[in-house]
DNA sequence: GGCGCGTGGTTACACGTGTAAGTTGCCTGT
DNA sequence: ACAGGCAACTTACACGTGTAACCACGCGCC
């Protein structure tokens, strides 16, 4: 079992000092170093196969390369690990890495926080404002997609808003929402029915019928029964999930009813499966990719490191070109 | 911006040494304290929010409280997603945090291990082996499924066995396999199909008529097609995936043939939605929870810290109990 | 010929921890 | 009464970096 390679092997394999070797390989601009010398440095660096230890810059610099990024409580689904992966392969580029984490309880985020000395915080989920002030005040960049979520183009409000345009642009006057029961995932639910009631304002609709149902038939055809039966029947629905949507489409089956005819149906999230649904699933796709990418640069934003333009303007979630929202609609057959 | 609160701080507060404050917090055995000071310690540390900085422990101690899951270059799926939860649980009831990276190319994986020091390494995927044995020499605990596949119980073969046993005792005589093309999952892919023929040797039935399939309506159609137009059609499948067979009730759809009538299918997972297939799928349910957890388990056994028992066997894939493999037979409609 | 001055390096310290080795003071056995 | 031992601490060092501050040296300039 051989030891550690170390900045001090390196500079003894190149007949030089530490430090020499610690300007060379940071590519110090305070210090200027003779080409030859680099060479030697940079030469005897790669024949012994040396690494930096991660904890010991962590250690010096007071920040490490880690980038953390909180989730919600609730499983994590494809959509979120699409934009870790993204996320994690947009930050790698820059020399640092992603490391998720669920949100701790009881303000544990904090101390969690501290041990790691994480170089940037990136939200997915909600956090106590008094924790999050403190975190930012101690100079820590925080990308959040809750404050993003003010932003009229962010993907949550965006779904919402694209569901109830394809919707209403078919000619459908009553519409109704599902969307999981409320523990969990409730702060998502909470703005998906906000744009979906604003976008029914906004084209001159009835407030939407919300049914609230888990990932089961009998309770889809539960509600499908109660918008079909209503004085004034529903006739789509916006399904939080394409997950959801599944579901109606099993309950309108069980009932003997079919979309779109009987009830038109739209997901969320153009999971691989929305093809392959009876019928194949109108939905709107997210481009996780494009989160992702966008959550990392909100992240490098501030930090020292990556962010190299410094004059560059904050980043908010809304695309480059300052206009399309993350999301597209995909029409299929259901609605 | 305040400064980080730091162990010399705890000491001054308490009226102690430095040394006093890191054997009360490590509850070291070797040292002695007095229940007094220890109390006053303990309080001062909780009363100053002390968080002891991880990347100075892991200088130390030359090994950080990581444990690195080094995940397949297929985009990750629930399973994958659900055992890395299960797991990321477990091992933080020992202190440990699980950080999971996608498999670096060409042999970026020791450099990883080398820059991140972390307790273990957790392998989901296939790893060369002159780096694996590399990493091993070095001393470093490496629990693998790789390796974990040659135990009877671990859960790809299992899957594989039980859906054939299941069509077997159902009557079948000539059986299907749908598994993803080539590139990407390919040694799952392997194993997988390496199970389901030695399980129709076993229940004396001929080799299975494999089909590769994309995600795809129209391709599962046409996989779906030469099954049932062979010389000895086909009369049951096995599918990779809770996909796979969605795709292959699809092609079925388009066609205009059903399940379980004209071809049974079994799938593998199951996901949430397989219960609300059209029919509702019959699937293999894989413990993902209970898989985690032995993945913790099993890095945790070699690492001294969380160990504990080190008088303890090596852990296996294999349940406690010694007999159940991580997997389930969920009967629904399809097959 | 002394004086500033840029070039190419080195020496020295700090980051926050864990722990081996030393140092008290008190008690106990013969 | 005094060596020895044990409980309860403290002092000192090491882990591997990054970087500010210092230093030698050659070169042109009034």
């Amino acid at each position: 079992m051989d030891r550690r390679v170390t900045s001090t092997d390196v500079a003894q394999a190149a007949g030089v000092s530490r430090a020499t070797v610690s300007y060379v390989l940071n590519g110090s601009a305070a210090q200027s170093i003779s080409a030859a010398t680099r060479e030697r440095v940079l030469s005897a660096a790669r024949h012994l196969g040396y690494t930096p230890s991660t904890a010991a810059r962590t250690l010096r610099r007071g920040r490490s390369d880690l980038v953390l990024m909180l989730l919600p409580p609730e499983p994590l689904g494809r959509a979120l690990a699409m934009i870790i992966d993204a996320a994690s392969e947009q930050l790698e580029r820059h020399g640092l890495r992603l490391i998720a984490h669920r949100l701790p309880p009881q303000g544990g985020a904090v101390s969690l926080v501290h041990s790691l000395a994480p170089a940037a915080l990136i939200l997915t989920t909600a956090l106590e404002e008094p924790e999050l002030a403190a975190l930012r005040a101690a100079g820590l960049p925080v990308a959040s997609l809750h404050e993003a979520l003010s932003d009229p183009l962010s993907p949550d409000l965006g779904i919402g808003a694209l569901q109830v345009k394809h919707l209403a642009e078919a000619g459908h006057q009553r519409i109704g929402v599902a969307v999981p029961p409320e523990p969990g995932y409730s702060w998502r639910v909470q703005i998906r029915l906000a744009a979906i009631r604003e976008a029914c304002a906004r084209h001159r609709l009835p407030p939407p019928a919300v049914e609230h149902l888990r990932l089961d038939a009998d309770e889809a055809a539960a509600s499908v029964a109660r918008w079909l039966e209503a004085p004034e029947p529903v006739t789509a629905v916006c399904a939080f999930d394409d997950d959801h949507a599944f579901a109606l489409l099993s309950g309108l089956a069980a009932l003997g009813r079919r979309a779109p005819q009987d009830l038109a149906v739209i997901g969320a999230e153009d999971v691989p499966l929305a093809s392959l649904a009876l019928p194949p699933l109108t939905t709107v796709r997210v481009d996780t990719r494009l989160l992702g990418e966008r959550f990392a640069r909100m992240a490098l934003a501030e930090t020292p490191d990556g962010g190299g333009d410094s004059a560059a303007p904050p980043v908010s979630l809304a695309a480059p070109g300052g206009a399309v929202p993350p999301v597209s609609l995909i029409v299929r057959a259901s609605a």
